[in-house]
DNA sequence: GTATGCTTTCGGC
DNA sequence: TTACGGCCGAAAGCATAC
C-alpha cells in the first residue's frame, strides 16, 4: 500500500496565539519578539505575521532592523510568552494526535503524521481525513494551520510549506517529481545555507538537479551519507518512518550576557539564574544526566562548546559546579574572542527503560 | 573492519 | 551603517576496543 504522510504546521503560529488574545492587532504588522535585555531594541524577531512579512519583515530578524522596516506602519511588537504558546500547543497536537495513524511531534508548531492506514492507502480519501484535521484545529483551539500530504517526510513537508498559509496541499504519489523538480534546492528539507552554497558551486540549484545529479560527485563535497539522503530526498523517496518522540535527550539553556566577556567566574555568576532554573527542570524529569557542556557564542556570533561526560550519572549542578566552572575556564581560554552569549547544556539521560532493565538483572 | 561512545558543529524553527 | 535568541535533534569527526 502507498504510504500517506502528513505534515502540519501552525501558521505564524505565536503571533497567531497574540492576534486571537487581542483581535484588535489583526490588521496591524505583528511581531513576536525575543529581547534580550542588552539594550532596548536588542533581540530577534521570532515569529511575524503576514503583514509583517508582506513588508520585509520575517522570523531571526534582529528587532532593530524589523522596526526599520516597520517605520510609520502602526506595527505591534510583543515579547515571547513561552509558556503561553506551549500549553496551547500541547493542547493542539492532542487534536491531532487523536485522528492519525502514527504521529510525530517535530516542533512547537508542526508535526509529521501517518495516516496510511486510516486512509487504505487512498489519496482522496486522506486529503478527507486532513481537512477534517484542519477542520478540528480551528474549531478547537481556534487557530489556522496548514497540511501537506505525500509519499514521504520529506513530501509531506515541502507540500505544507507550499499549503501556508491556511491551505491543505495534496501530492498525489505520481505527482512527487514534477512538484519538487522545480523547487531550489534551498526548499528542501535538510538542506540550510551551507550546503546550498556547496551544491551551487556543482552547479546543483533546483531539487529536480539534484535528484538527477551523479551521487558521487555529491558525495566528494557533502560526505557520502548526506550525499545519499539528499539524492533520496530529493526523489521524494526517503523512507524515514514517522515515529512517536520520546522524552527530550538534551536540555539547555543559554542567556545573553550584560557585556562582553571572557571572564570564567563572570560568566558563571551571570549564568546562576539560569542554572537553577534548569535545574528545575532537570528534577521535574526526574532523570540524572551523564554530560554537562558549557557553551558560548562569540560577539562575532561563531559558536564553541566544551564538553564533560561523567562516569555515574549526575543528579544536580551542585554536583558537578566545579566542573561547569572548568569547562568555561577551558571555552575562554581556547579563544581571544569576548563572548556575547552563554548558556549550558545537559545529556545522556539514564532512561526510565535502562532503568527499569537494569534492575532486572538485580 | 566494525561497533561504540564522546565531543563538537550544523541545521531548523 | 549596523543591527542578532534560545532552544532542539542529528550528524560529523574523532578515539578506542575488539
Amino acid at each position: 500500500m502507498a504510504r500517506v504522510i502528513g505534515h502540519i504546521d501552525l501558521d505564524y503560529f505565536y503571533a497567531q496565539v497574540e492576534e486571537i488574545e487581542n483581535p484588535s492587532i489583526k490588521d496591524k504588522p505583528v511581531l513576536v519578539c525575543v529581547f534580550s535585555g542588552r539594550t532596548e531594541d536588542s533581540g530577534v524577531v521570532g515569529t511575524a505575521n503576514y503583514l509583517a512579512r508582506a513588508l520585509g519583515v520575517g522570523s531571526g530578524m534582529p528587532i532593530a532592523m524589523a522596526k526599520k522596516k516597520l517605520e510609520g506602519k502602526d506595527a505591534v511588537l510583543i515579547p515571547m510568552h513561552h509558556a503561553k504558546y506551549e500549553a496551547i500547543s500541547e493542547k493542539v497536537m492532542q487534536t491531532v494526535r487523536d485522528r492519525v495513524d502514527v504521529f510525530e511531534q517535530t516542533g512547537i508548531d508542526e508535526a509529521f503524521f501517518d495516516i496510511t492506514n486510516r486512509s487504505g492507502g487512498d489519496y482522496s480519501e486522506a486529503e478527507r481525513l486532513a481537512a477534517e484535521i484542519r477542520a478540528a484545529v480551528l474549531e478547537s483551539h481556534g487557530l489556522t494551520a496548514s497540511i501537506g500530504l505525500g509519499r514521504s517526510k520529506v513530501v509531506a513537508k515541502m507540500a505544507s510549506d507550499a499549503a501556508k498559509p491556511n491551505g491543505l496541499k495534496v501530492v498525489v504519489p505520481e505527482s512527487t517529481t514534477s512538484f519538487l523538480g522545480p523547487l531550489p534546492v534551498i526548499k528542501l528539507y535538510g538542506v540550510g545555507p551551507k550546503t546550498a552554497r556547496a551544491l551551487d558551486i556543482l552547479g546543483v540549484r533546483t531539487i529536480g538537479e539534484l535528484a538527477s545529479a551523479d551521487l558521487a560527485g555529491l558525495e566528494k563535497t557533502l560526505g557520502a551519507n548526506t550525499a545519499h539522503y539528499l539524492h533520496e530526498a530529493a526523489a521524494g523517496k526517503d523512507e524515514e518512518p514517522v515515529a512517536e518522540r520520546g522524552e527530550a535527550t538534551q536540555l539547555s539553556r543559554i542567556i545573553t550576557l550584560k557585556k562582553d566577556t571572557r571572564d570564567a567566574d563572570q560568566i558563571f555568576d551571570e549564568l546562576v539564574p539560569a542554572l537553577e532554573d534548569l535545574q528545575n527542570r532537570i528534577a521535574s524529569k526526574g532523570v540524572p544526566f551523564r554530560t554537562v557542556s558549557a557553551i558560548g557564542i562569540a560577539i562575532d556570533l561563531s559558536a564553541r562548546t566544551k564538553s564533560k561526560t561523567f562516569e555515574n550519572p549526575v543528579e544536580s549542578f551542585a554536583a558537578c559546579k566545579s566542573d561547569v566552572l572548568a569547562l568555561f575556564k577551558e571555552l575562554t581560554a581556547s579563544s581571544d574572542k569576548e563572548l556575547r552569549r552563554a548558556g549550558v547544556r545537559v545529556s545522556g539521560f539514564t532512561t526510565k527503560s535502562g532503568q527499569t532493565s537494569l534492575t532486572q538483572f538485580q
